[in-house]
DNA sequence: TCAATATATCGATAATGCTCGATGCATGCC
DNA sequence: GGCATGCATCGAGCATTATCGATATATTGA
């Protein structure tokens, strides 16, 4: 009875893609997380708590949160504009994006030789319903 | 240069609290937390995002979100209530309740023999906030 | 075609975290 | 006092993750 025994596939079903857009920008986790009930409102099931846990593991690191507040700033950032403000590696920095677009919370367009990224403003909103925020919010 | 390499002392500092209550229960963040600018009015400053990351992290386990709907749906619950609905042993609730305490989204109280536990209300609207929630909320 | 650039991926390492059995500690009851 | 109970802590095992150097891939420009 490990952690998290019940976990849907979600990966791997990038159709209809350019073949230049990495995996990562384009599956969307599509379980249904946005008819989810509020945490509030009543007892979670396993399913919805593991769905809304990893959107939630993206968010818990300092790195990504201020990768986050600054892509949210500008409404767009290249990749390279990334690394000096972040403090860290090219791969590093990667790797964030990567899992902040795995979690459905950035978008990433490839032009040219540059990745630019945008907020995927539902998401945030959404989570924040599930954390019992009202309706209209 | 590891993760999370500025975070201010937090622990060790519950006094006027009665020894039988568990440190994890009495020792705040204090760390203006509560002051911090939304993740999408501004960048995010280190200290800032390390201690929202920490209360992110606190929520990014599915036991823990359970936990937490439970309680919120009850009000009130005993510790004892929660190992059979969560399905862990013991110390795994423990250690779990421990946790959310610590991050300041829940507050135990002891009765006697039993440990009762209830929402903190107010971290999770903050928490709200430092989502992009509009400030009524 | 070739060099330069921007990004993704790989492999390795260190740190962190979840879990549980065993144990300690405090409380209530007899 | 003695025993049972509810919870916290300890220690270990195992999985996950953050990080970076090295490398691969893709695009642009000459």
């Amino acid at each position: 009875m490990a952690k998290g025994g019940a976990e849907g596939g979600a990966k791997g079903m990038a159709r209809g893609v350019p073949k230049s857009v990495p995996k990562s920008m384009a599956d969307e986790l599509d379980s249904g997380w946005h008819c989810s009930p509020s945490l509030v409102e009543a007892p979670l099931g396993v399913q919805d708590a593991c769905d809304m846990a990893r959107v939630l593991a993206a968010l818990a690191d300092p790195v990504r949160l201020r990768l986050l507040s600054i892509v949210a700033s500008r409404s767009e950032v290249c990749s390279c504009d990334l690394e000096g403000p972040l403090g860290r590696s090219q791969p590093t920095v990667s790797h964030h994006t990567k899992v902040l677009a795995d979690a459905g919370l950035l978008i990433g367009e490839r032009r040219g030789r540059w990745t630019w990224w945008r907020l995927a403003p539902d998401r945030l909103a959404e989570l924040r319903r599930l954390l019992g925020a009202r309706p209209p919010d």
